[in-house]
DNA sequence: TATTGTTATACTCTATAACTATA
DNA sequence: TATAGTTATAGAGTATAACAATA
């Protein structure tokens, strides 16, 4: 829960004598440099606001899914999110033991264990979804209504393949 | 150099009883979310097609920068890279290991130390720039050219602020 | 035999503190 | 005093192998 702050990103006033600027026209040509860079600028932001919540993107992602598919299993989730199912694990007893998700057998297949938010998790997951759209106006601020909307359909285009 | 499979994304054929479909629709109406999944869709590919080479993305964006900006030293790669100096020690030791990059004395700063390609650190770069390219053409094989150029120039808005 | 969830574990990535040499 | 580069190290993230229980 105790939150580091990422430096990386800073690159505040750069140095003093050598302020040559550093030619990065190649990279930034690349779809790959360029969608790297900005998911990190996002995600540094998400850290940074969610912190209130204790919830890391993935803490975050993995909430919201169990809040719109009550009964998920942990294979579902390792599969939609990208997750090894060792690593599941440890984060759904974390958020287990806040109080934020129980775990029921499941009804009908006796090795898989349903996930369902707890009254709190329901409630963690409505204010921190409100939080994740305003933290997102703001790092979208650039952008208009409909370029947002071209920038994610044209980000899912290409990771849905 | 033992470059390892990412299985993460691969959610094959899914599972058999449980077919579920899971509703990803709030994550999908995320810039965030989708930034993150297509940066890792293009790093999948990318340490596929630059297993040849023994480049991971900050090796070759390394390697890049120092091409085009002969001289340059480890701070300026940390803040252009958003990498920590500690981190990028090994980083460059490995490379100039290698052969692909030599140090020389900064011409004016005795503390620095700039940083050049070889000639075979010049080669690998020149052809790994041209699979980089083929390999973007490739994950952005269902975009046009505009769409293309338009999507990074959205990203960067994101990031450059 | 295959799959779900799990334990143990290892490797990589990212971060902080503190040092040296130079500015 | 501040900065460039470095060492040591800790913590988070991501990966594999192997197991028990169930299908």
């Amino acid at each position: 829960m105790t939150r580091r702050i990422r430096t990386f990103s800073r690159q505040t006033t750069d140095s003093p004598g050598s302020e040559a600027v550093v030619d990065t026209s190649f990279l930034e040509s690349l779809l790959g440099y360029n969608a790297r860079r900005a998911a990190l600028t996002i995600i540094e932001v998400f850290l940074d606001r969610m912190s209130v919540y204790g919830l890391r993107p993935v803490d975050f992602s993995l909430l919201s899914l169990v809040s719109r598919n009550p009964g998920i299993t942990s294979r579902q989730l390792c599969s939609t999110l990208g997750i090894l199912p060792p690593n599941l694990v440890k984060l759904v007893a974390d958020l287990d033991k806040r109080g934020l998700l129980q775990r029921k057998p499941h009804p009908t297949d006796g090795r898989a264990i349903g996930l369902h938010l707890t009254v709190d998790g329901r409630k963690m997951v409505r204010e921190a979804e409100v939080t994740a759209r305003e933290l997102e106006d703001g790092v979208a601020a650039t952008l208009t209504t409909e370029e947002r909307e071209v920038l994610m359909t044209l980000l899912r285009k290409i990771y849905k393949q």
